[in-house]
DNA sequence: TCTTATTTTGGAAACGTTTCCACAACCCAA
DNA sequence: TTGGGTTGTGGAAACGTTTCCAAAATAAGA
């Protein structure tokens, strides 16, 4: 049904080469008026590019690979990965060079997965590869990434390589944006529960910063060490609450660890935000139908997909710079308020 | 630095066509030695398919698209989204007859995405489309599925079609089961809340099915309509428990106005479910993180997107019946009690 | 053993692009 | 007017499969 190349060649009487270069928009050694007449006929009959042939004859197709790990229907996380997929899709569909290209999911199950990864990238000449937080560590090894011969960017870890490129939040700004607000509300004994992945370091250095800043000491009893998950959330609360001079306010450097904050409250007897506030970091969805709901530190994760396509897609950009940091947010709900 | 199937045929000493033959698994004219010989070869050589080469002889690609709603990123939906995506990915991996399919996914931006959207169908040669719920009305037609050229299996719909399939849960076993569930815990007083959707018909059939069926009669005033959303969930409890005689229970014909009607009875200082029990209808997600956790019937989202896959690429099963039921399950949590 | 089916194989053509190389057309300066 | 450079263009070859047709090999029957 569709027409192709050969067609347009004939009927506007250039040559396929022409009509081929024509339809390339990135291709300039085209007069603009010939362009002008096989666009327009092109249009006229509906021409749609056979992908299959043109990765063939490329030898790279303009597929994007979007890797995603086995756990991703976390409820914590899914709509952490699907968000990812949507600001990926946007940009493909919104910026004007990235014409024809498309979104691949590809699913890491387990450790041996790595190989059927690289089959596949080359089963389907991927034009890139962008690797979702979490993949590594469980799944691939720093390594392996490094293996990779197509261009790859990660997301949340900065790893360094000829053709990766790595698209992070500022963790430590975060870290300091956040203690700031609760400062802002009052607060000076604020307590932090620590996770155990390296940029919780970096958040845990934006709220010393924070406080530093703010003319407020340090105090090594309010300092919890964590373990991410939403046990050691609790359990570090019920700790910190059970100080004589307990804190006023929480600062949990994960989302789910705030999540047990929430309920070691409860369980305490005591009321958020009257009693203590809480404050998360990661900004998951369900983040917003806890009772009350959770106080966070966003992080764009949208955004950081729309970047990790734009890179892949946009020479220039890719050549720009190796590591790209997007910036967190706090949203404010319900589980914090003012004090004093 | 792939081997192609040409160098395979020197090696082999067979001729390409041969080998072609061999290496395609449903091809039975290949006398079975010369299979395992081409086999061995390779396999030992590491030999990958060249999907574009294939898509382009072959006229037709591998690839399955599944397109998802703009609005997939809504907290109520996304694991749902993803679960489907889950669910066609396992059962892509899982079954041996689908070797070398893949899942793309497409996005339904507006309105005007379906022509978008066959277009994309056409470029990419697709197997085969999976339609999630929701595409429909708000951005493709019934009109336009039967358009579509290639096998569609549409989720949670019935669409009839000489190259349409779908897979639909057993609503009305649903809403039995679950009206079941709440007499069973000696309750004979339950209200309901509808929402406008077709399928809730059918939910609503189970629950006066199971009510005659247990000997007890309708009532009128506990029956309420509402509009799917939250809002409606939550003003239609209120209504419910200022009957004088009040039911017991509550339950919504789907999640999202169950959501509402806990914050109705929190509003109005009752406590669920000491107080009134509530049953929802979905099995979303973050049902799991509502104080208290809502129990619900839950739609077996991963299987239908495993049923869908393996109806595009299972040619036996694509004869057998058009219209695939699954059944749902309730899941018991913590907003329902017994009484009496 | 010869004939006729049946199974198995070889290889060319086709799929729709891209890309390379050669050449034509044009422009400008000398 | 000629020469050299630049800009555009044509078309063949290549990409790695599938598939069709013909032919070879084998099996079956007489």
């Amino acid at each position: 049904m569709g027409i192709t190349i050969k067609q347009i060649a004939k009927k506007s009487g250039f040559g396929v080469g022409t009509v081929s270069r024509a339809l390339s928009d990135d291709d300039v050694s085209v007069k603009a008026e010939t362009r002008q007449k096989i666009l327009a006929i092109a249009q006229k009959y509906g021409y749609v590019k056979n992908a299959s042939a043109q990765a063939l004859a490329s030898k790279k197709s303009r597929d994007i690979g979007l890797v995603i790990p086995a756990y991703f229907k976390s409820p914590f996380y899914s709509d952490f990965y699907i968000k990812t997929i949507a600001g990926g899709i946007e940009q493909l569909s919104g910026f004007e060079k990235v014409k024809g290209y498309k979104l691949r999911i590809l699913f890491l199950r387990d450790k041996n997965s790595f190989s059927e990864l690289l089959q596949e990238s080359q089963a389907l000449k991927l034009g890139g590869l962008i690797l979702t937080p979490y993949c590594r560590d469980f799944f691939i090894q720093e390594s392996d990434i490094k293996k990779l011969e197509i261009p790859v960017v990660v997301l949340s870890q900065e790893i360094d390589g000829p053709n990766i490129r790595s698209v992070v939040l500022d963790d430590f700004k975060g870290g300091y944006d956040g203690t700031k607000f609760l400062i802002a509300l009052g607060h000076r004994r604020i307590g932090v529960i620590r996770g155990f992945y390296e940029d919780i370091e970096e958040r845990f250095g934006g709220y010393k910063q924070a406080l530093n800043d703010y003319g407020i000491s340090l105090r090594e009893e309010y300092i919890m060490k964590g373990n991410a998950l939403q046990d050691s959330g609790y359990d570090r609360t019920i700790k910190l609450l059970r100080l004589k001079d307990k804190p006023t306010a929480i600062f949990a450097l994960d989302d789910e660890m705030a999540y047990g904050a929430l309920e070691a409250i409860r369980t305490l007897g005591l009321r958020c935000p009257d009693d203590i506030s809480v404050m998360g970091f990661d900004g998951i969805e369900i983040s917003r139908f806890t009772t009350p709901a959770l106080t966070t530190v966003v992080r764009p994760v949208e955004k950081m997909g729309k970047v990790a396509v734009r890179l892949l897609v946009d020479s220039d950009m890719w050549k720009k710079e190796k590591v790209i940091k997007v910036e967190g947010e706090v949203v404010a709900r319900k589980s914090c308020m003012a004090i004093g």
